[in-house]
Parts: structure tokens; C-alpha cells; sequence
DNA sequence: CCTCCAGGTTAACGACCGCTAACAACTCTG
DNA sequence: CAGAGTTGTTAGCGGTCGTTAACCTGGAGG
């Protein structure tokens, strides 16, 4: 359960298994693999599986849940860790986790997105529910930043900058690749703050966009009125 | 095998179910869709699609090269048509272009860069550089844009814009998405012009993140013509 | 009317895949 | 050493899937 506590007494064989399977289902697809091939992986064969996993569906289910747990919790206790710096440091600490889980986890962090589909409904809605939880951290601090923002672009403009983060797996693949970790993070974190950055400017009056000569945008953050306004929103269930 | 020109006022049985089983690849992915699926959703059954297609995989082939090729053509068209603005209006158009796409054919830009790995050598490595020559195109105009950032990182920010612009799949599954087109298309220019302006202060001393103290990001754009890009309507699909 | 052809149909085959059954080897106790 | 529990193995079943084969149909053309 602990994952910093467990370190090598944990049970070696489901946890080699998982991270194979991960790495496998992310490159092939969740159809595209076997349980031979998982089997292959971790140097035993086929249903010596099944001593570990009721089935291929336990497999994902484990994964994707245990993905989003961890994105969660980590997620609520960077947030806690740094809400006394204000919005922005929340939000900053949040990106920053985000680009841990990107570079450390980047098997994980496709299937999170991509085999979403392939689970039974109980297990498809507990990931559902513990993403939509994690995309609230986000929500929740990007409309503090940003009180014009809308609660419907907060939320599209964090599901549109997890697309800009989660999009480490394509960095590998070409020749050129980025090498150093550092350098990618240093990267992504720039990015992902400068396009919410860009919302500081919203709404930019239809079509304005930034544009007629260099200008500046400057975001500023408002830590005091951050705690009257905690009205629930309209909030899809 | 080619048809002269795509653009049709009458869809063809072909081109009807390329749109479906982009479709349908696009939700359940490639081995998670059935030849007698596809064949139900165009209304005829199963084999009959055989006298249309060699196989599941010709259809998979032709779906991915074609995103490719408009991709990179009409990229190259828009390109060249703001050249006289300058980089900074090509940048812009450049995202013009590809908001259009995303919003338009979500389940092939979706296929576009997930199921690349399913197609035949030959295929995937005319996909591979279709892909590479539009990349180039960004790449190159960012680089005029911000001549500080190496290739590299300029590449990936460039990928990384990509998974941002193309999270739109991600917006419509959830409650209170965004319903009006323009205004998605309006948010995504937004972030990812302000994704590509934090790229003026790279590279940004390590570290100088917001957090410890909430600073003014300075975003400087220099954009005009980029609201007024062309106003043609969108390639049809 | 007969032929031809494009575009369908159903039946069925072979391969693959997830999973179970039955069995074996290696611990760990007592 | 006996017995039990854990973790493998191989053989094989049932179902699905992509694909092919064989047949049908509705017009176009002489």
C-alpha cells in the first residue's frame, strides 16, 4: 500500500509484472498485447499469469486505478504543501508534479488517457471519479488565478495543458530527442506556464487576441480574495 | 487508388466508411474494432467491406497517410500565404490551421498519432515523414521566432503544443464542455500562443519558475494579422 | 434475352487469444 | 521425510476475428 515505505519486500513478481505490462500496453495497445507476451517479459510464460492477476482486465484495471491514485494524492499533498505561497505556487507545484509523473511514468501516463475504455464499468467509473477529482486540484487553482476564466475553459485549458504534458512519449521516438531530464522538465514547465499564463487575458474580447505590437501580459495574483470566493460551481455531477 | 480529389459533394462508399472506421478506431482503438462493426456502421455486413478495401489494415493505412498529407499540405499552403507577416504570422496561421483540424476531425487526429505503430513498414514510414515535414514547418518558424531556443527544444515545444492543440477529444466526454466552436477555438489559440511566448525567456534561468513569489511573466507577441488569416472554411472531411 | 460487372450476401476456415485444467517443482513447517 | 502452499509449466478448450469462397441481385449494353 505504502509506496515509500515498501521498497524491496514488496511482492516483486506483481509489481515486475505491472510495469512490464504497462510498457507493453502503451506501445501495442491493450488489444495488441497478449498474455504471452506479458508472461514473456517478466521471463515466465503465459498463464503463470494468472497466480498474479484474476485476468488481462485486472492487469489494466490495477494500473490505471493505482495511476490515478497517485496522481490524486500526490497531487492534494503538493497542493497542501504550497497553498500557503498562494494560487500560484499551488499551481506551480501542481505542474511540477505533473511533469515528475510525465517523465518518470510515461507508460502510465499514456494508457491514463488512451485505455480508459477497456474497463469494466465499477473500475471505469472509479477511475473516472478519482480523475475528475485530480482535474478539480486544477480547476480549482486556475480559476483562483484567473477569476475571469470561466469554470467550462478552466477546465478544458487543464485538460488541453495535460495534453501539453503528457506529451513526453513523443520526445523519445525522434532522432534529436531531448537527453537530459532536467532539460525537458525545465521545458514543459515553461510552457505549460506560459499558456496559463495566456489566460490572464481572458476573455480577450472575441478575436482579440494577443496581438498589435509586443505587448505584455502581466499576471497578477490576488492572494487575498482567493478565500471569499469558494462558492460551488454550477458543477456537473 | 487515388481518387482524383477527395473534396466530393457526393461521399463515396469508401470515403463513408473511412469516416466511419475512423470513428471507430478513434474510440475503441484498432484490434478493439471488428471489420463486421465498421461494415454495420456504412450498413452493409461484415466482408462486404472487402470489395472496397484489401483489408483492415489498407483502411487504417489510407486513413493515416491522408491526415498526414492535408496535414502537411495545407500547413505548407498556410504557410506560405502568411509569409509576408512575417514568422510570427506564420506561427499564427500555423495554429490557425491545425485548431481547424482538431476541431474538425477529432477521431483522425486522435488515430494520428496512437495507432501509427499498427501499419505495415512502408506505410508507417511514408506517415513518419509526412509527419516529420509538417513538424519542420513549426519548427522552422519557431526558430525565426525565438532564434535563442536550440532545435531540440524547439521540436519538442512544438510537440508539445501539438498534444495541447489536439486535447480536444478529452473536452466533450465531460459535462459542461465547451459547446460553441469558436469559442474552443479561441481557448486553444490562446494557450498555445502563450505556450510558444514563454519561449522568448528561454532559456530562463533554472529555476525561476513562479512560486516562491508570484512575478509577472512577461509574454511578448508580436502578432497582427493572425485574427484576419484567411477565412476559408474549413477542409472538408 | 443473355451477359457482364459492381456491390452485396451468408457460410466457413484458420489463426489467435484469453483462460482453465492438470500437473510439477520448490519452498516452508513439524 | 510428509504434507501443504506457492508458483511455475504445458495442453487444450471455447470464442472471436480477419479473411476467403461461393452465391445472389440489379442495372447497362449488345
Amino acid at each position: 500500500m505504502n509506496r515509500m515505505t515498501t521498497r524491496t519486500a514488496a511482492p516483486t513478481r506483481r509489481e515486475q509484472i505491472l510495469r512490464h505490462a504497462a510498457r507493453l500496453f502503451a506501445e501495442r495497445g491493450f488489444h495488441g498485447v497478449g498474455v504471452d507476451e506479458i508472461g514473456a517479459a517478466v521471463g515466465i510464460s503465459g498463464p503463470g499469469l494468472y497466480r498474479h492477476f484474476a485476468g488481462k482486465d485486472a492487469m489494466l484495471a490495477e494500473l490505471l486505478v493505482g495511476i490515478s491514485e497517485r496522481l490524486l494524492e500526490g497531487g492534494r499533498l503538493r497542493a497542501r504543501a504550497a497553498e500557503d505561497g498562494g494560487p500560484a505556487a499551488v499551481l506551480a507545484s501542481l505542474v511540477e508534479g505533473h511533469i515528475d509523473f510525465a517523465l518518470d511514468d510515461r507508460p502510465l501516463i499514456t494508457l491514463h488517457d488512451r485505455e480508459l475504455d477497456r474497463l469494466r464499468d465499477k473500475d471505469r467509473r472509479m477511475v473516472r471519479q478519482l480523475q475528475r477529482q485530480y482535474v478539480e486540484l486544477w480547476v480549482d487553482v486556475v480559476r483562483r488565478l484567473h477569476t475571469a476564466v470561466p469554470e467550462a475553459e478552466a477546465r478544458a485549458s487543464v485538460h488541453a495543458v495535460f495534453g501539453l504534458l503528457n506529451s513526453t512519449p513523443h520526445f523519445g521516438s525522434h532522432r534529436g530527442g531531448l537527453p537530459d531530464r532536467s532539460g525537458t522538465a525545465e521545458l514543459l514547465r515553461t510552457l505549460a506556464h506560459g499558456a496559463f499564463a495566456s489566460l490572464g487575458a481572458w476573455p480577450s474580447g472575441a478575436g482579440q487576441v494577443p496581438g498589435g505590437g509586443p505587448d505584455t501580459i502581466d499576471v497578477q495574483v490576488d492572494v487575498e480574495s482567493l478565500h471569499g470566493t469558494d462558492g460551488s460551481g454550477p458543477a456537473a455531477g
